[in-house]
DNA sequence: TTGAAAGCGGTACCAA
DNA sequence: TTGGTACCGCTTTCAA
């Protein structure tokens, strides 16, 4: 065994193993012009063989020692971090996942109403997982038919998949924290998409801001009717914490910035069609005719129909998410505003998330909020290519590419 | 030799490979239940060994089958293609980016001016660079003063370089088209962020939607200002295609929606501040005093200065992008709105369709137009957080995650 | 406590 | 035209 050596530590200038390299030249703190180390060959990272052969050991050395197993001398290992660092040592991840050749199961437990939301949702779950490289991820896609209505039975089959990750909607988080719960105590990674259960030990979870939406349709209906006025809002289910937030938002907007606009009180659809047709009309033949209306969730139509049968022409509503039987609505101008919750990107952001804990171990934002979309009449054109995907379940070319 | 064989054609169910599997029992077409096909063991895709070994031949012979690799017998590669086919095969991008190990060199060329909008731009092709796994990206960054300023003779030293790849946002195309013709013929695979070039020889272009900006702009204030009035806006040069778009949006937004709006004389401030500062001057001191104004470059401050200065404070202004100085107007209703173009989301999306396409041979879509955000006083708090990303260039820990 | 070597799934080279 | 094999960087097992 040759003694050890830090010979090769130099192969590789000092410090991190920089991805961006200057080519201006500039002198640094050191006084060294990097423009003049500068080759037109782009240099190899090191890996643990440079490491092991700075040393004179071997790489399964190195590798016990950055990995800090049990069976490295203190001394060693130390030596081992240290030339590691010295030469920017970075693991090479393709390496390590083709060696590794993990698979990865995960459960994907979505409603199907209401479909303009989650099944966007589901492409961009679906997509993220097609285009991430590295692991192979079997998406067992579960349905059920309303956030209120199956979720809980439909949950209750996943506690002994033992599935390494999920991504889930939760409907009202006082019925479904408990199974949550024990989901996770198995050692399953559980993400929140579209809506939160701050007490289910899940991992993280993706929305957009609830509070925000409603801030932003108080703000846009604040600007916009000028005058001494009413404004009513219309939402699902106050227990749902999505649409609580966004009630609270609105409220306090109004509050702040629309000292003209008084809110009549709130109305609750419980997510029916119905129900809500016959309270909007019930509210459009009150007294005060509301100038502005926010619909705060997706269930917008009845209400709008409502609108169209008692003739009110100038109330300015504000609806929430983007289909198709909205878009003659905003061309026509008859709706201000569509605040739209990218339920594609919230679906990729979460599977996103779900990978990179699930592989390199980084632990997710615990929340992260989406700014929602604000569609106008004269941006609505920009969203409807991403909403007209057609459900082409074709497969791909399998041939790899040709060069 | 053995005979060729499909025997282990079918160890795999037929048909792709398909990430998603249903558990949930529901007869298909065919009459098949696959709830009772499915089973808890994620099964491993198959590989070229597999294909290989159903059809008695060697590895390397299926390999140069399905790369369509000359010296391959036209009916062996049949064979081969329909068992890859049938197998559902799917070539393993670890395992092939971890042979081929390649290196690309990607040259960034962007100005240091406007800082709030092409620092985050360099952000996001930093951040796409060290998240893409499979390759090794050597990035160039190069700068120069500004877009009109530097960038061609910048360009000219490109020449010489030969990278795989150019990220660039095209200052006057007239100018540069002809550099950036010559370095594409080369082999670098050219993508414009921010502003296009169509005429360039670039594989792509990235930027917001410069006509919807401007229609946004001016659905905004058609909706804000009720009375008739005049409206002016505020540019920077109308040669660079990005500004002229905007106004366009703006001006035939204006006129189909907002008939009781004039608009006056579009002013060009040549994106400098004294100019920009000097004519907003001008414009306040005329009749008619305009009632709203929209500032489609980052360079609003003078202007600001100049409507502070007037004491008019009921002008309703609209401005492009988001930097600091920016947040209390918005926080004090001095400014409606300001339209963000996502400089962090134009340069990730612009690195990942080049990586793509260097990787992966795909042809990246030729234009990406983002969706501007709008941010208002109810919204902003959700964007700050992305724009204050502290110049953190320390390196990350070189040690791999312990598990 | 350390070294040596097999092998993950492709690609590419050399020999037959 | 084909088969056989070394190798990419890392992890892991078996021996020493």
């Amino acid at each position: 065994m040759s003694p050890p050596t830090l010979a090769k530590a130099w192969t590789t200038p000092a410090g991190s193993h920089s991805k961006s390299r200057y080519a201006i030249s500039r002198p640094r703190k050191d006084g060294i012009h990097l423009a003049t180390i500068v080759s037109k060959q782009p240099t190899k990272p090191p890996g643990i063989k440079d490491i092991a052969s700075a040393l004179g050991i071997s790489i399964g050395t190195v590798d016990r020692a950055l990995h800090g197993r049990s069976d490295v001398s203190a001394n060693t290992r130390a030596r081992v971090l240290k030339v590691a660092e010295q030469l920017g040592y970075r693991p090479n991840m393709v390496a390590r996942s083709l060696k590794l050749n993990r698979q990865f199961r995960v459960g994907v437990y979505l409603p199907r109403q209401i479909a303009s939301f989650f099944d966007p949702l589901r492409e961009g779950i679906r997509a993220a997982a097609a285009a991430y490289i590295g692991i192979n991820v079997d998406l067992d896609f579960h349905s059920f038919p309303r956030l209120d209505e199956g979720q809980l039975e439909e949950l209750e089959s996943a506690v002994g998949q033992n599935y390494d990750g999920l991504l889930l909607t939760p409907g009202d988080p006082g019925r479904i924290d408990s199974v949550l719960r024990r989901i996770a105590r198995q050692g399953t990674a559980i993400i929140c998409v579209g809506n939160d259960a701050p007490r289910s030990g899940r991992l993280a979870a993706v929305s957009t801001d609830s509070y925000t939406s409603g801030a932003i349709a108080a703000e846009m209906l604040a600007r916009t009717i000028q005058k001494s006025a009413a404004v009513a809002t219309i939402t699902g289910e106050l227990t749902i914490m999505d649409h609580a937030e966004k009630l609270r938002g609105f409220a306090a907007t109004l509050a702040v910035l629309a000292p003209h606009l008084s809110l009549l009180p709130v109305i609750e659809s419980h997510e029916s069609p119905k129900e809500a047709y016959r309270q909007a009309s019930a509210l459009l033949s009150r007294k005060p005719r509301p100038a502005g209306l926010y619909i705060s969730t997706a269930n917008s139509i009845p209400v709008l129909q409502a609108l169209d049968e008692h003739l009110l022409k100038d109330v300015q509503v504000i609806t929430t998410d983007l289909f198709p039987e909205l878009i003659p609505l905003l061309e026509s101008g008859k709706i201000l505003a569509t605040l739209h919750q990218r339920p594609f990107v919230q679906g990729r952001t979460a599977f996103e998330s779900l990978a990179r804990y699930l592989v390199e171990g980084v632990q997710p934002e615990p929340v992260t909020k989406l700014a929602p979309h604000i569609v106008l009449r004269s941006n609505l054109p920009l969203f409807l290519s991403q909403m007209i995907e057609p459900e082409d379940s074709g497969s791909k070319d399998p041939t790899p590419p040709k060069r």
